[in-house]
DNA sequence: TATCTAATATTAGATAGCTAACAATTAATG
DNA sequence: CATTAATTGTTAGCTATCTAATATTAGATA
C-alpha cells in the first residue's frame, strides 16, 4: 500500500472505479467534522450551532425556514438548534413586519463575539486539512465536489419526480 | 452566481479560502448517502449494513473488531449492525479457533446473493455522481481527498497526544 | 366576508452513530 | 501457579438528524 493511500482500507479498493470516491468523501467529511469539533468544543459550541452561526454572521435576521434551507438541514433540526442557541444567549428569535408566522433569528452581542473567537479556529482546521495540496489541486477539488453535488442533487430530484420516496438517512451515516 | 456553484449557498463563500472545502465535502457526502440510500432501500438494506457487507464480500469471516476498524465505525455500532444483519439472515456470527472472545461474521448464501443485487445499484449511483468529470479530474479528486483525510487523521491524533479529548460527533452532523 | 390553499413553525417519534462503563476471555509477568 | 494487563465484546445512555403529523397564520378566490 503506497503512502498516499495509507488511511484507506481494503473496502475502498475492492472495486475499481468510482465507488471509492464515495468512501473518500465520507471519510473526509468525518475528518472535517472531528477536526472542527475538537476546536469548537473549546468554546462549547456544537457543530450544528456552528453551521447556523456562520450563516447568521453573514446575514443576520434570517427566518427559520431560510436558515434551514441555507444550512441544508430540515426545519425541525433548525428549530431545535435555534431554541438551544436562544437559551444559550447567542441569538434572539422574534417576529418582524407584523408577520406572526415567520420566526427570525437575530444575533446577540454574545453571538457576534463568538465570531471572533471561533472563526480563527475553523480557519486553522481547514488550513491543516489542505496542507500539501497545490492551489491548482484545490481548485480542481472544489470544482469536482461542486459537480458531484449538483449531479447528486439532480439524481435525488429525479427520483422524487419518478415517485421514489427518498428514504431517511438517520443516525450518523456520514461518519 | 455562476452555473458551477448553483448548489452552493452563501455560507460557503463568506470566507475566501479553505473553509468552503469543508462545506463542499459535507454536501457531497450527504448527496452520496442519499443517492445510495435511494437505491439500497429497494432491497431493504440500510447504509450501515451496506458498509459492513461490502467489507465482508471482500473478506469473509472477519471479527467484529476488524470490521469496525475497516469501516471506521465504533465497536458498539458494528455490534448492533451485525446483530441486526444476523437477524435478517445475511450473516452468522460465531467463534473460531477456540477463541471465545472474538466474534467472527460469516456471510450466508443470502448475504452473498445481496452482492449481485446491490453492487450494480451502487456502481450506478457513483457513475451518476462523477458524470462530467474527466479522468484527470477524478484522479486529482481522489488524491486530494486522500491527502485531506491523512492530514485530518494526523490532526486528530496530535490532539489526542496533547491530551485533548476528542469530543463526540453525535447525531447526523455530516448531512 | 367566508372559505380554501399555501406557507411557516412546532411537536412527536424513530434511529444510527457516539462515549462510557462493564464483563469476559486471553496473554503476560512475577 | 497466581496475579495483573491487554484484548474483545456487550450493554446502557445520549444526541443530532430525520420523517410525519399537527397547529397557526397569510394569501387567494368565490
Amino acid at each position: 500500500m503506497n503512502e498516499q493511500n495509507r488511511c484507506i482500507d481494503a473496502s475502498d479498493v475492492c472495486r475499481p472505479g468510482n465507488e471509492r470516491i464515495a468512501r473518500l468523501v465520507r471519510l473526509a467529511a468525518r475528518g472535517f467534522n472531528r477536526s472542527l469539533q475538537i476546536r469548537l468544543n473549546t468554546e462549547k459550541v456544537t457543530f450544528g450551532q456552528w453551521i447556523f452561526l456562520r450563516i447568521l454572521w453573514q446575514e443576520d435576521g434570517l427566518s427559520q425556514r431560510e436558515l434551514s434551507e441555507r444550512a441544508h438541514l430540515t426545519e425541525p433540526t433548525a428549530h431545535t438548534a435555534l431554541i438551544r442557541m436562544e437559551e444559550l444567549g447567542y441569538i434572539v428569535r422574534r417576529n418582524v413586519e407584523g408577520n406572526k408566522r415567520r420566526q427570525h433569528a437575530f444575533l446577540t452581542p454574545r453571538g457576534w463575539e463568538l465570531r471572533d473567537q471561533l472563526e480563527p479556529l475553523a480557519v486553522e482546521a481547514n488550513e491543516i486539512a489542505v496542507a500539501g495540496l497545490s492551489a491548482e489541486e484545490q481548485r480542481i477539488l472544489r470544482k469536482a465536489l461542486a459537480v458531484m453535488i449538483r449531479n447528486l442533487e439532480n439524481d435525488e430530484a429525479d427520483a422524487a419526480r419518478r415517485g421514489v420516496r427518498v428514504p431517511p438517512t438517520k443516525g450518523n451515516p456520514a461518519q
